[in-house]
DNA sequence: GAATTCTGGTATAACGTTATATCATCCGTC
DNA sequence: GACGGATGATATAACGTTATACCAGAATTC
């Protein structure tokens, strides 16, 4: 009750030397049954926990696993984030998050901390605009590293990520099939690689199947930012007739544009999202979308960053996932030009 | 580049002993300009970074603070953790999250977790039905620790939380005062401490102004439960013409459910959240809520546990923050019992 | 009954820092 | 030229574990 007790105290209440104390926390080694359960009587006695800085620094292990992502409150990150605790837990690590809020100084101090506290492990989603320095600076530590989404420059680590280029490919195609001509893309700020494959896979269909110039547009990943964006987007381009999003909470956001302009999602302006976050199928009218299947990434992850530690020279892995059309209600067929 | 460079590297290569180095990379004691220089050149020459653990360990001080919460995908506690952590890193401090996910076991396994570390300081919001030894095992190793939202049994810890129950009183008085008087409580599950105060609130409001008798209506904190549940109260009250709501994204499902009975949130039927999330804002129609301030109600706990961790011995302090009326379009005058 | 193996345990030296105490120098002062 | 006081650096012992090597005694083998 009075100061935190050490394993040393723990022994000598029990009778044993540290080491064997050590051994029967670890349950390592060869103890036999009657110690083992004077020492283990002795450690809940004394309410011991064992200091995991000391534990960690001597046998260069650490069972804590960082995971440095852009944005915290981000519904699709959050089940990322689920799916790659849940699967951690289950084999004994921890994960701690980190939110670099996109924020290049943030990320770095925060990528810091890691290399410093020695974390057994990184989850990473890149902030955009990440300079070669600080690939550098985790290639260099040989912390076991795996991106996520937004690829490194230099196939360094290991990465899991989305199949992007094919899914936007399958979602043009698909307004195109319902008679769209004039499809517009929305969502996603600066020219990091996810949006660019998106985009390739968008203007490909476009280029293939002869349809009118790309349009694009940008805009955060939220509600708000998605309203405003369709806002501006309808105002200058009113010849369009449908959307393929960036993520799914522009879509709504885009969706509740269209709605408060008095039009019908799914009728005069069709929209489809990416990610299929649980807001997707409730939202009003439910958002056609492109479904990832977020938890499943994060198991995903924490497996291919597991495997990295165990064998740290292995060839880099990359995984991708393929993203799958779900209809609900906000694409339909097109009623013709409304301008 | 081969192996992790220790300070006693950098010592050689400056030509200084190790203690002195250390004093150079802490920049402490006193040092000659010019070794000072040297020390620096060798460090960043080496790429040497120090190794935190070993550093916590011997200095007995951690600058890693954890936020053990239960729900990170809330935009609530996604502000929340931003407030936190900004205010944290301006001080030197850094914040690593673990969400419980409201399940007792894995907050258990959490919290066991940062006491292994030696965790400077603990934000925390305890799981629904945390156990009083779990309270016991925070208390015990002298963790700094800051409750957040949902208070522990017996005031053993700072804690940071919201006027609940006067709050409630505003959002029921305010509905009363427009003529409403059937009406409901929408939100929340167990009977943990926040929700029992905002009933009280309301109660008392529906008591003093001898309104109808309290219908209090369970449902978990995100939209697609609060629409469920808000259909279900339709069904069996349809007398009812106002809600108060436990939070922001109950009342957003709940105004869903209106909405597609064909009414209007608002005119038939009043919604009253709580949070002021911004999606509140640009909900349709834009959610009347109770407007806490969670990225100050965050910087808030960081202070308390950083005056915490300075001097463990003062006396706990309580913090309660006060929510604000802020009237948007999901509230209007009684139009009369529709039943 | 000597040689071998197994069993249960311990002493000791790390891990990479930092706190403490100590020690030369040099400077100015009387 | 002896003394007190800065100044700048260092040797050494921690911090709380765990890995390694080792040892006594019992059990097994030939």
């Amino acid at each position: 009750m009075t100061t935190k007790p050490k394993l040393e105290t723990v022994a000598k209440a029990a009778g044993v030397s540290t080491a064997t104390a050590s051994q029967v926390m670890r349950g390592a080694g060869r103890i036999s049954e009657e110690t083992r359960k004077k020492v283990l009587a002795a450690a809940k006695d004394l309410h011991y926990v064992r200091d995991g800085r000391a534990a960690a620094m001597r046998s260069g292990e650490n069972r804590e696993i960082g995971f440095a992502i852009h944005q915290i409150a981000n519904p699709f990150n959050a089940e990322v984030i689920s799916g790659a605790s849940d699967l951690l837990e289950s084999k004994g690590y921890l994960l701690s998050v980190l939110d670099s809020r996109d924020d290049v100084q943030r990320q770095r101090r925060n990528l810091e901390a890691f290399i410093q506290s020695s974390r057994g492990g990184l989850l990473w989603v890149p902030a955009e605009d990440t300079d070669d320095a600080t690939y550098e600076l985790l290639a260099r530590h040989g912390l076991p590293t795996v991106t996520f989404l937004r690829r490194s420059g230099k196939g360094r680590f290991d990465h899991v990520g989305i199949e992007n280029r094919e899914a936007t490919r399958t979602a043009t195609t698909y307004l195109a099939d319902l008679g769209h001509t004039k499809i517009a893309y929305l969502g996603g700020t600066a020219q990091f690689g996810v949006r660019t494959e998106r985009i390739i896979g968008y203007e490909g269909v476009l280029k293939e199947r002869r349809l009118a110039a790309p349009i694009v547009w940008n805009s955060p990943d939220d509600k708000s930012s998605g309203l405003e964006a369709m806002n501006e987007l309808m105002a200058q381009h009113p010849e369009v007739t449908a959307v393929v999003c960036n993520g799914d909470m522009v879509a709504i956001g885009a969706c509740a544009a269209v709605t408060r302009k008095g039009l019908s999602p799914g009728k005069e302006i069709s929209v489809i999202g990416f990610d299929d976050v649980s807001d997707a199928s409730i939202a009003e009218p439910p958002l056609t979308t492109m479904a990832v299947s977020p938890y499943d990434l994060g198991r995903r992850l924490a497996k291919v960053v597991l495997d990295r530690m165990r064998d740290p020279d292995q060839p880099t892995s990359t995984t991708l996932a393929a993203a799958e059309l779900v209809v609900r209600s906000t694409t339909g067929a097109c009623q013709g030009n409304n301008i």
